[in-house]
DNA sequence: TTTTATTGTTTGCACATACAAATATAATGG
DNA sequence: CCATTATATTTGTATGTGCAAACAATAAAA
């Protein structure tokens, strides 16, 4: 049966949650006028004005042209600058972006509260940190 | 810390994960020549043959644009082919199509037990089904 | 039967992400 | 100090996916 096929596959099932909790993400996330994305880069740049791009991607599990891109949009937005020093390009928030903390904190709240009244808020928290780890084993174990 | 946020946030780990498993997927599907997503709509054309576009959707959890899309290029790669019955489109396999059914399922085999080889077998198929249910849930009790 | 609503598919557009190659800067070995 | 290698970023290009609107065909209602 395909069904089963499809329901003990690692790729699939991973892929339609990720489909799922990316809606519900952006449907939360709407409020910050931000996609998810952004805003979680947004909140490592709160926690450490001047990281890196290389930083950015190794927190976010990004690649470096994607880390770009997507600062090149924030960029655009007025919500953060950057200041090339040596090779590297150093990263910060503009007032302008500062004024989103506290929006896109209430934001992730929602989200985490979301899915954690349909799941159950340990479930959720447990499956989630599950999850990354899963990612770990599967990155370096190789 | 920010780690904590992200290591909690399901929208975050669930799209890492997803990123992981999808390069692993297209890396063993590699052997049939087509990324995994196509594989799986072909896998449920071998199921039944004619299936609606609609179907399709369904089981793979796609949008029906995406259908679209997807057997476009099947078409185009001759390894499926549509006939119009009303406002429906009936996809059927070639036989360029149904050749490639062995090495898919192959390739699928080798999917599994290579994600099953880090996390266990059981803990793999386990954690499959349980991101399926959970996708079920967050769709619907929504 | 003509009009209206519903259903299935397609089209146009947009976006997140990746890879590979190019570029730029720094570090290291001769 | 120069030549080579390593590192950080950017650019060009491609892909999978979605949404919203358009289209086509059937069904339901008037």
């Amino acid at each position: 049966m395909l069904n089963t096929y499809i329901k003990e596959c690692l790729y699939f099932t991973t892929n339609r949650l990720s489909r799922v909790i990316t809606k519900m993400a952006e449907d939360e996330f709407a409020a910050s006028g931000l996609s998810p994305t952004y805003a979680y880069l947004l909140m490592a740049v709160y926690e450490k004005e001047g990281i890196s791009q290389k930083e950015l991607g190794e927190i976010l599990h990004l690649q470096p042209s994607t880390v770009t891109r997507l600062i090149e949009k924030l960029a655009v937005k007025g919500l953060v600058y950057n200041r090339v020093e040596g090779r590297m390009s150093l990263i910060y928030t503009t007032d302008k972006g500062k004024a989103l903390e506290d929006v896109i904190h209430e934001c992730w709240n929602h989200l985490r509260s979301r899915y954690g009244a349909i799941l159950g808020n340990a479930e959720g928290d447990e499956l989630s940190l599950r999850l990354y780890e899963v990612s770990d084993q599967l990155e370096n174990k190789d």
